[in-house]
DNA sequence: TAGACAGGAA
DNA sequence: TGAAATCCTGTCTA
């Protein structure tokens, strides 16, 4: 059937296309044009809606103003499956939102993709001996020897006479990774060794003396995750915006699990954090909780380590040293922080780990590396995430308006962007110095408010900070002025900070309501999420937060632009995109030398 | 024993 | 695609 009226076209090849606008028309039907002729565009009425659908099951590719365009890929779908989403519910939201019939062969691949996910099961029997052992059940013979056709699947199996296939319990990890890499996505229910137990109790009052209850889509994530007496529940990952609460997510599932806790996070400030939240808002004592790091290398029942701690080795051939810190104690819970950024040698250990119980968090399933599929089969499938726009809607994150504003090329480094190599074109562009006049504009428009200036070059943000007179932090800077840094603005002493990558990470200033970026990572989709993310804790007068994304008109850096909007958009933000010139001229004298 | 800093790694 | 930041360990100083 045909209905014009819908925003969705999908393709054979599994993309879909979502119309982001309509034209608007007269009682006649006929397009209504402005003043100088053009067509009259206005939001399509059921664009909010199909995005918010589609999100469950495919992943954002492409969003210029017009055309957003999604792809349905392996992953996406078996994420779907987890959540119990069905073929049949599946097919009903594209039919439902599609203007032109949905071809047969999409919704057959989604049919043998979702059919595919569990046909293969890991079950644990146990044995005579009491010992687990762990079967390869199907109930599909022939995909149970399709796959047993496989050498690299053979190798980590054994058949008895009885034809029965037995997985080698330190091969559980591989054995799921070989399998989705041949489109068999294995539901794990070889169940869970407990682990030492430990009581880990959530404090009605915080020890700072703040009345502390968890929000109710942090007791809904951590209670899809624990989910007792389903052997799926135990693993998996969820996925909230920055700043909604995920270590609160965290201490609630250690709160469940009530286990001996191995806590994994991207860096030692992160770590402190963890701990700083676990003494606050649990009732373990210090000595309970320990931090393994360079500093200080303590092993407690609740032990926070970094991803660089545990891949550490002395050369290039040498062990990971810090690998047993796994087999330290009986753990029965491992909580990967931010696992989008998991490094590869963690999933070699993760393969070994299967029968302890796994919790990821993020804010992006998105890896640029494109590993989703092994942080599906190894950590464990989505569980729960919440899109940003609802919990904006319920005011646990700041609204927030995002500007892309195009700025022309300085003249003067025309030439030099011509001559420069490809790889040297985005460099340059980025470092536009016409970028400078637009960050003034922005600033004055924004008087009186808390600034962040976030860069990606330090030869860039070091001439910027010359004169704006506004002080600079970046990696170097050490880690005492930094903090000074830190609370003169929090106190609003100083009223623009320009940060490099460091603030990228662990960097929290709730008062910070505009954030101006002027150059970012190659295509990063996640940095562009962080960033954000730094102006999005709710304002105390509830007001909101502003986000511009400063870029060179026509270059490489307004293509990359492009590609880091992806996640964002995918979760609701749209970008207004305007000319430098319509900024106006920067205010005359100010930041002169 | 703590802090500062250099060097290497991914 | 490349630059920057981070972390680790080890050594030196006070």
């Amino acid at each position: 059937m045909i209905r014009p009226d819908n925003p969705l076209i999908v393709q054979s090849d599994r993309s879909l296309m979502l119309h982001t606008v309509r034209a608007v028309v007269d009682a006649k039907g006929r397009p209504v044009r402005d003043a100088d002729g053009q067509p009259l565009t206005e939001e399509h009425p059921r664009f909010a809606a199909a995005r918010d659908a589609l999100c469950a099951f495919a992943e954002l590719e492409k969003s210029p103003d017009y055309l957003h365009t999604y792809r349905i890929t392996p992953v996406s779908i078996w994420n779907a499956a987890a959540l119990g989403l069905s073929a049949e519910s599946i097919a009903h939201t594209l039919d439902e939102f599609s203007c032109v019939p949905v071809p047969q062969r999409v919704v057959a691949d989604i049919r043998e993709w979702i059919s595919r996910y569990g046909l293969l099961r890991i079950e644990r029997r146990e044995g005579s001996d009491g010992a687990a052992r762990f079967e390869l059940v199907s109930d599909s013979p022939e995909a149970l020897r399709e796959a047993l056709g496989h050498e690299s699947v053979r190798k980590l199996c054994s058949s008895d006479a009885q034809g029965r296939v037995w997985v080698d319990p330190l091969a559980r990890g591989s054995i799921k990774q070989t399998l989705i890499k041949i489109g068999y996505p294995v539901e794990d229910r070889g169940g869970y060794v407990e682990g030492d137990s430990l009581t880990i109790a959530l404090r009605p009052k915080t020890k700072t003396g703040r009345s502390f209850a968890l929000r109710p889509y942090q007791r809904a994530a951590g209670d899809t995750f624990h989910a007792r007496g389903s052997t799926a529940g135990g693993n998996g990952v969820i996925v909230l915006p920055c700043g909604a609460g995920k270590t609160v997510v965290g201490l609630y599932v250690m709160s469940l699990v009530g286990a001996k806790t191995l806590i994994l996070t991207t860096n030692t400030v992160a770590v402190r954090q963890w701990r700083e939240e676990i003494l606050d808002k649990t009732g373990l004592a210090p000595e309970q909780v320990a931090e393994y790091t360079g500093d200080h290398k303590a092993v407690a029942p609740v032990t926070i380590t970094t991803y660089q701690m545990l891949t550490w080795r002395r050369s290039k051939s040498d062990v990971f040293e810090h690998f047993e810190l796994f087999g330290k104690e009986n753990w029965g819970l491992v909580v990967y922080d931010e696992v989008h950024l998991l490094p590869a040698p963690v999933f070699r250990a993760t393969a070994d780990l299967q029968a302890r119980r796994r919790l990821g968090l993020t804010a992006t399933l998105v890896r640029e590396d494109g590993k989703e599929d092994e942080v599906f089969c190894l950590i464990g499938p989505k569980r729960y995430d919440v899109p940003w726009k609802v919990l904006e809607g319920q005011g646990f994150i700041a609204t927030a308006s995002c500007t892309e504003v195009r700025v022309p090329l300085d003249p003067a480094l025309k030439p030099a962007y011509v001559a420069a190599s490809a790889r040297n074109k985005f460099r340059v562009a980025s470092e536009n110095p016409a970028k400078t006049a637009v960050v003034e504009s922005l600033i004055a428009k924004h008087a009186g408010g808390r600034i962040l200036i976030i860069g990606q070059y330090i030869d860039q943000l070091n001439a910027l900070a010359e004169r704006l007179r506004a002080p600079l932090i970046m990696g170097k800077t050490p880690s005492a002025e930094r903090e000074r840094l830190y609370a003169a603005f929090k106190s609003g002493e100083i009223s623009v900070l320009i940060v490099s990558k460091v603030g990228n990470f662990a960097v929290d200033l709730p008062e910070a309501n505009v954030a101006i970026q002027i150059s970012g990572t190659f295509g990063s989709r996640q940095e562009e999420a962080q960033r954000l993310g730094r102006i999005l804790r709710p304002k105390s007068d509830g007001s909101a937060a502003a986000f511009y994304s400063v870029v060179t008109l026509g270059s490489r850096d307004q293509e990359f632009s492009e590609k880091r909007q992806l996640f964002l958009t995918e979760q609701g933000y749209s970008y207004e995109i305007i000319e430098a010139a319509q900024l106006g001229p920067a205010p005359a004298g100010e930041g002169a030398p």
